[in-house]
DNA sequence: CAGTGGTCTAGACCACGGT
DNA sequence: CCGTGGTCTAGACCACTGA
């Protein structure tokens, strides 16, 4: 038995999916960081004790999830979470010259609260369970683009309690990971148009009533407990999205 | 050799990508008809003479890609276009019940046009060839949803010049392939937002400078040829969609 | 050059669906 | 029962990367 932990999941699965669930779980501990390549097919498969077809296509699968990136000749590395376009995809958010602006992120409110009913349904947690809420705006150049309201599970997230309030990334997945160990492996974004009332207009320098699309997030981890969520609102002038259907 | 096309691509290719095409060509000559299943993996690895593991490699690309559908125990299938939620993916469309309704389709204009620069642009045609020219309605329970205006180079689909306007379908894409033999197997959507004026705002009903949203679509063939260009517009109240990121 | 992933083969046995 | 796709093995050779 190698480094890697070698316990498998539940007898009855295909063997490449126990493989996968191991490579998973070996991704989620972070027994391989973020960018580093993780041990060869040939060496998988002998630590596994299972043919190297059957590696290939336990990686296969995380490649298509998007937790794992093959490089001919160099190796299979662990993929650096690219959430930068997650949100930005909704939104034309460029410079007059056309290139990409990374809107700064500004914190304007936290603290821990109890989950609503309709928080703890998103979250998957008993109502009344403690929650951290952030409220940010996103800006960019000075003029405001976003507003988030977000919430998250207290007992994940307690490390970030000791996080000064000047201290806080403008991205935050990469930050989930970094101080709380969670990485955040999907999302699923609801989109709908509403209009700007009260704190949110202003914060956004628009007219109550205003149109506005409204995004709301659950964001989930590797093991697929929800993480995260949030609901966003940007100008909905602002709003650009493309999507390919098949 | 078969009844299938054995002519085989571009030699440098990998051999399942050679495999992939001539069966993608297949389905595309209507040699398998939608619905219907193709030869079994063993017959088809017999007939290309390749690995069984190659042909399924082949397969399994066409599998992602929608065009079939695997069954166990039964065999292979190509997959019917399902466009029905193409549109309606993101717009809330239901009765009060909760029942998905299909909205009808009216047509309301047709006609033979020059193509301009920008159609000409977005089909991939020669500025100033000929287009037809379709203006749609969609309408549900007495209710306008969206208008439609869409494109088609008229040398792909000039047997829709024999159909009288009455005996035209709700559902497009269908149609294209029964009278004109091209299907639609993929499309790009690009969505923004913007404001109803004119006839657009007349027949959705809306206050000229209403929100709309406005979805621009280019829908391509088997062989990735431009079929259809069309701007839909929607009462934005009614927008709603839903999209996992990863 | 050695080591990695990419392609391809030839076979075995299992799980499922219909006769 | 047979024929289908699903899983798994063991091994070959190719293409790319970097020392």
């Amino acid at each position: 038995m190698g480094s890697i932990s070698t316990h498998m999941t539940d007898e009855r699965l295909p063997l490449y999916q126990r493989v996968r669930d191991s490579l998973a779980a070996g991704i989620a501990d972070g027994a391989w960081k973020a960018g580093a390549p993780i041990p060869s097919e040939q060496k998988l498969a002998g630590e596994f004790g299972v043919a190297l077809g059957t590696v290939r296509r336990a990686i296969t699968e995380l490649v298509d999830e998007g937790l794992l990136e093959r490089r001919q000749g160099k190796g299979t590395f662990v993929r650096t979470a690219e959430f930068r376009n997650s949100l930005f995809r909704f939104f034309r958010f460029r410079a007059d010259d056309g290139a990409e602006i990374l809107p700064e992120g500004r914190l304007l409110e936290r603290r821990v609260e109890k989950a609503s009913p309709e928080i703890a349904q998103y979250l998957d947690i008993r109502s009344g369970a403690r929650v951290i809420y952030l409220h940010r705006l996103r800006v960019a150049d000075g003029a405001p683009l976003v507003v988030e309201h977000l919430w998250l599970p207290h007992d994940l997230f307690n490390a970030l309690d000791r996080i000064a309030d000047a201290d806080w990334d403008d991205l935050l997945y990469p930050m989930y990971e970094r101080v709380c160990g969670h990485a955040v492996a999907r999302a699923r974004d609801h989109l709908t148009l509403g209009r700007a009332t009260g704190n949110d207009a202003r914060q956004l320098k628009l007219k109550s009533g205003s149109p506005v699309v409204q995004i709301e997030r659950t964001a989930y981890g590797l093991n697929d407990r929800p993480l995260e969520w949030r609901r966003s609102l940007g100008n909905a002038e602002l709003f650009s999205y493309t999507v390919d259907l098949k």
